[in-house]
DNA sequence: CAATTTATATGCGCCAGTCATATATATGAC
DNA sequence: GTCATATATATGACTGGCGCATATAAATTG
C-alpha cells in the first residue's frame, strides 16, 4: 500500500529530524557552556587551560602522581612533566617523592596554588551561575536528575570519573552524592 | 530569637550547597560532553579542532569573509589567515575575492571540504547520540525546553549566535526554529 | 637475580597561534 | 575630489605547549 509507505517515510523523516534537533541542542549547549567556562578561566591569565585544570585536579587529589595527572589531562608523560615544571617554577605546585613508590613523584599545591585553585573554581562557577539564574525553579528541578543521568552514563571507570570532574569543586560536590563517584564505584564493584 | 537565626543560617547553608551542586553538575556535564565531541572530532585526524570548526562554519555560511570566521573562532586576523592557508593547501577550502568589498576574501568549501564537514558533523552527532539514547523519552522531552532556554540566554547577538552554533548542522536545525537564531533576531530587533 | 614493566626526566623538533608590520581598499570629513 | 582614518588580508619573526625518542631509576615478575 503506497499510502502507508508514504506515511512511514514521513514519520521516519520527522523522527530523524527530531533526533537531529535534540542532538544539536545538546551539543551546542555543551560547547557553549564549556567555552564560557574556558573563557572565564582564561581571563585569569594562567599559562594554559591545562595548567588551570591541573591545579584544580591536584587540589581535589593531593599526593597523586604525575602519571595520574597525565591521565586526567590526556597528556603524554613528558607533556605532564613540562606542565608541572612550569607550575613549580611559578610557585604553585610542589614535587615530593612518594613514600610508597620510589619512582613516583607526588604533587601538592603551595599556598599560592591553593589560592589559584579556588579562584579557578570560582571563575567556573561564575560561568554556570550566569546561566542557572536564568532558569526557573521548575527547570532547575527537572534538569538536575537529567544531568545526573548524563554524568552517570558517561562515567565508565575511575579514570573517566576523574576526567569528568576535573574542574569540579569536589569538596562541595562529594557530600551531596556526586553521580560521577557513585557511577565509578558501581563500575568498580562490578569489576573491570 | 537565636533559634530563628540558626534556622535561617541552616536554610542559607543548605541552599548554597544546593546551588553549588547544580552548578557543578551543569559545568561537569558540559565539559564532559564538549570533551567527548572534541575527542570524536579529534579521531578524524584533522590538523586541529579549529580547522574542523572552520570547515563546519564555512559550510553553514559560505562566502563569508576570513574576518567573519576569525570572530567565530576567536582568533587573531593572522591566525585565521594561517588556518585558511593550511586548509587551502589541503584542498578543503577556496579563497575568492568578494564582489562587494575589494579588501575581503570570502571562503567556500571544495568538494573534499564538503565531505570533511559532513564527517565532522557526524562525529559530533555520534558523541551526543551516545548520551541521548541513554535518556528516557520523558527526560528528553523535559530537557529540550531547558536547552532551548540555555541557548537563548547565552545568545546576545549575531556574533555569539555564530559561536554557539559553530559546530551545528544548521541545515537540520534551522527549519526547526533554532533558539539561537531566534534569540539573535530578537536582540537585533531590539537594537544594539 | 635477570628480564620486563612502570614512572620520571630531557633533548629535539613541530605546529598553532600571536605580535608587529606592510599593503590595499573603503569610508567619512571637509 | 582628496586627505585621514578605519578595515581586511597578508607575511616575517617568534613563542609556548606538547609530542616523539630516549635515558635512567625503581618496581615487578618469573
Amino acid at each position: 500500500m503506497p499510502s502507508i509507505d508514504l506515511y512511514d517515510s514521513l514519520i521516519y523523516f520527522t523522527l530523524m529530524k527530531k533526533d537531529d534537533y535534540i542532538n544539536n541542542l545538546l551539543a551546542a549547549a555543551a560547547t557553549t557552556i564549556a567555552t564560557q567556562i574556558e573563557d572565564q578561566i582564561g581571563d585569569l591569565g594562567l599559562p594554559s587551560t591545562n595548567a588551570a585544570t591541573a591545579l584544580v585536579t591536584i587540589r581535589n587529589h593531593p599526593d597523586d602522581s604525575i602519571d595520574a595527572l597525565r591521565r586526567v589531562l590526556s597528556l603524554t608523560h613528558s607533556g605532564a612533566v613540562r606542565l608541572i615544571d612550569s607550575l613549580e617554577q611559578d610557585g604553585l605546585v610542589e614535587r615530593r617523592r612518594s613514600d610508597t613508590d620510589g619512582r613516583a613523584v607526588v604533587l601538592r599545591l603551595t599556598a599560592n596554588g591553593q589560592d589559584s585553585a579556588e579562584v579557578i573554581i570560582g571563575a567556573r562557577e561564575r560561568a554556570t551561575r550566569a546561566i542557572v539564574k536564568r532558569l526557573s525553579k521548575q527547570q532547575i528541578a527537572g534538569l538536575k536528575p537529567v544531568l545526573e543521568t548524563i554524568l552517570a552514563v558517561t562515567t565508565k571507570d575511575e579514570e573517566s570519573a576523574r576526567r569528568n570532574c576535573r574542574l569540579c569543586d569536589e569538596s562541595a560536590c562529594r557530600p551531596l552524592g556526586c553521580p560521577v563517584e557513585i557511577s565509578a564505584q558501581e563500575h568498580r564493584a562490578k569489576g573491570p
